[in-house]
DNA sequence: TGTACATCAGTGAACGCGCGTTCACTGATGTAC
DNA sequence: TGTACATCAGTGAACGCGCGTTCACTGATGTAC
């Protein structure tokens, strides 16, 4: 009909009507998120995602002082999403049983809602939990976190906290003991999502995870 | 002295007197070691590579059919590396103990050997165990092992299987075990060299891999 | 209620970068006679 | 032992790509009078 003869536009953004975006800091933020979740940290192109929120690419400067700045927002968000899963796993635990039990069912849950957060979405799982340390320097604010407020590290010191507080672990072997769970979970994670325990279906996998915690637990 | 202004020439390749080079897959391969060890897997670049080879870029070609070929072949030099370091890590062990003590030994040897690499050659240790396995698909081959013949995976393969054999692990607790044992490991490589555990002293963070071996140890 | 103006969000064009890869070539090497 | 020739390792030049970032701009918005 149009005899206009349109360049090929992949997924062509909703057309403004305005000069002015709306939101656009939130409407980059999505598009970071989404690319995220296609393809980790690494497929968070400045370029891409101006492109998905229909607008020229340094329109981004406005609201990210750099790639790294849009890169540690998107970062935040995926560590907000982790933490928010490790909520609800959490949430779902029975409440009436020995304290004992509850503190330990709740580090087994932090770790299940880990490993289940990296195999549901492994580019967010990335993005949130593999960018180097020395990249994501000086960021730590809200934005983060789930509705607790607590972000993902939080809250798994804090269940190995109420672990010892039940007596359930000795307070002598507190210290780093969350580094050690956490290791044994993120090496999962990583195993499972990019190294050789790719082809494994899901339920093997989770039975796998559970194993794995099955060892934390016991030798912790 | 020289009338000619040089261009800036970082690092300046050895000039060669004949137009052959003598073995140019073999110092492409180095230089492509040299950049995994300083900047991991991504580092190695085809142009870089042939750059310090003192050669053009495509002449590249004539050795490895794409950038892929040639990081796998890097790859598998890391790797073989790992598995030396794990072989003379095994070789250090007392053998006169009893061999309940003497097959435990073993896997802690390894597991130690592994995060030592990881500290002592982050780069190398990226480009061994963080390159994703599809990346990565349909190489095995030689060039991956160590003197022993066996790459780092099968190491740790045999040394479970022969906590089985001695009695110190159930034969119903096998399966998968290596997985087990290389996750909690390897999470603790990838936090010691890219997360939050990268400010650690290399003593502290000894002392820390062997508190998360015995772990291994206890929970397997 | 209406006009002048400052603000500042998004535009348009361009920069330089390094990358992987392809092409037709040249010239040193080693082999066959 | 000496020459003709095939092989093939490395050259030279170019391709198109997507990236982050900078510049001077334009035009819609909201505020002050």
């Amino acid at each position: 009909m149009s005899p206009r003869i349109v360049p090929p536009e992949p997924a062509a953004p909703a057309a403004r009507s305005t000069y002015r975006h709306g939101d656009l800091r939130r409407a980059l933020l999505d598009a970071g998120i989404e690319l995220a979740r296609d393809g980790g940290p690494d497929a968070v192109a400045l370029r891409e995602v101006t492109r998905r929120a229909g607008v020229v690419p340094n329109a981004a400067y406005r609201h990210f002082a750099s790639r790294r700045e849009l890169l540690l927002a998107v970062r935040a968000a995926a560590l907000s999403a982790a933490a928010t899963a490790m909520e609800k796993e959490l949430a779902a635990l029975p409440c009436d049983q020995p304290p004992v039990d509850f503190a330990r069912a709740r580090v087994r849950a932090i770790g299940t809602a880990y490993l289940r957060f990296a195999q549901a979405e492994p580019g967010l799982f990335k993005t949130a939990f593999l960018v180097s340390s020395e990249d994501a320097q000086g960021e730590v604010g809200p934005g983060r976190a789930g509705a607790s407020g607590m972000d993902p590290f939080q809250l798994l010191g804090s269940a190995i906290d109420r672990l010892v507080d039940v007596g359930a672990l000795d307070a002598s072997r507190r210290p780093n003991a969350e580094y050690l769970a956490w290791s044994a979970v993120h090496g999962l994670a990583l195993l499972i999502i990019e190294g050789p325990l790719k082809e494994m279906d899901a339920q093997a996998a989770h039975a796998l995870g559970q194993r794995l915690i099955d060892m934390v637990e016991r030798g912790l």
